[in-house]
DNA sequence: TAATAAAGTTAGTCTTGTCTAACAAATAAA
DNA sequence: TTTATTTGTTAGACAAGACTAACTTTATTA
């Protein structure tokens, strides 16, 4: 049985992984991450690496095992489960989900997710438009980049957030944004990155920090240097 | 905010007062009650004094304050709603419902708890028979006694359990009983208090423990020595 | 009412998960 | 390639919540 603490490491290590693209993760990087002290991360990490969740060798970088990744795969269709019951059974709105399935995620009964699944006719997205993980621990992965990466002139489809804090979701919905909405990228300033989108036939203009936290897909996306951090993989 | 441990020393206490009818409690009765030692209690009384949630002297009886009782029946309230949601909405049998609940009753959303209680359209009672503390803490309270409190020949109606544990509730259904059924009972022994009873007409005899689990209602039932630990108020 | 039993308290220890401060290793820059 | 910077490690401390063992009060009963 793991605690709710090495839950949430386990979590946030696969959070990483899928959000980088890459498995080998820094003591620094997993520790801010947590909003914890790297020392602390250290010391978690021998009690993962004796619990075989996590590889990983003195001073070197970390991995989740296979046993570790079914784990937080696990955790990671719980909360993405709770979020899409709350959305759609309790009349919660998008960015007041992701709090509380914080909570609910730590919840230990099996058939308590199985018959929410069954609820809510086994839900493939959440409100956040991320794949949810199935059963045997399969997760959907999209060809997915960021608004930002999006060359001008272009349209793309936006699929999911990257940021899922209050502020930034009523944001996104203040700009009539939403998931599957159409964006075409009309201009970018090149001094500071402003970008003029429309959507639905209004414009508006986006922050580059705004932007690099809507995910997107589209045929014609810049690849390769302008798109090194969003893992691009078929499933 | 009050930490998940400080929740279920509350929650015992007023757990103890309901169903004792004193509000008076020990040191041992708590311990014995959260399965941990008195010398552990001792230490959280204190910090449960410091937060005036609890008063107390040394070496003298522990009573809730207004304010730790509105917190416990917080807790409470949160408890039964969520087995009401369990048993209506996905299936559990009442026997299932109460581990869960005592996962999910720490979980901080008054948002989620008022959108459950909308869900189930306002319930007054859990799936044990157990009233349900309205928004403002109140709690119908009925006359009621154990099964072990009935007169011989007298028939009475079962409305709630005391003991929630799995294999209690399944040898209730077993031997054909729920919420609301109307018992009769048929006789007694002396010796060792074995109670024939019937219920839909079929006789079964069950021990003086499992009577004492099964809280019934009746108009004759007796009073004063025989009913001296089931709290009998009206609302 | 004095002896015994039951109930409650205190002191010291343990584990989990966190911290700070000092140190060591690896990487990047000059 | 030597120095500086970033990254990771260790040691020691602390708070929460639990324990054991020894002790003190209060209650019971002979």
């Amino acid at each position: 049985m793991l605690s709710y603490t090495e839950e949430n490491y386990l979590k946030a290590l696969l959070k990483i992984t899928l959000d980088s693209g890459f498995e080998q993760i820094g003591v620094n990087e997993l520790a801010s991450s947590l909003v914890v002290k790297p020392a602390t991360v250290n010391d978690m990490l021998k009690k993962l690496k004796e619990k075989k969740l996590v590889d990983y060798e003195k001073y070197g970088k970390m991995t989740l095992t296979i046993e570790g990744k079914k784990n937080a795969l696990e955790i990671l269709r719980k909360h993405r489960i709770w979020e899409t019951f709350l959305y759609e059974k309790l009349e919660f709105s998008w960015d007041e989900v992701h709090e509380v399935a914080e909570q609910l995620e730590h919840i230990q009964s099996q058939k308590l997710i199985d018959k929410l699944d069954k609820l809510l006719d086994f839900p493939e997205f959440d409100p956040h438009g991320d794949p949810i993980p199935d059963k045997n621990g399969e997760l959907k992965i999209q060809f997915k980049k960021t608004l930002a990466d999006v060359a001008i002139g272009t349209s793309c489809k936006m699929v999911a957030v990257k940021d899922y804090s209050s502020s930034f979701l009523q944001y996104v919905v203040k700009v009539g944004l939403g998931i599957n909405n159409e964006i075409k990228v009309v201009s970018k300033q090149e001094y500071d990155a402003i970008t003029i989108i429309e959507v639905n036939g209004n414009q508006s203009s986006v922050s580059q920090k705004f932007a690099e936290n809507i995910f997107v897909v589209c045929s014609k996306c810049i690849v390769g240097k302008s798109c090194p951090k969003v893992k691009c993989e078929i499933q």
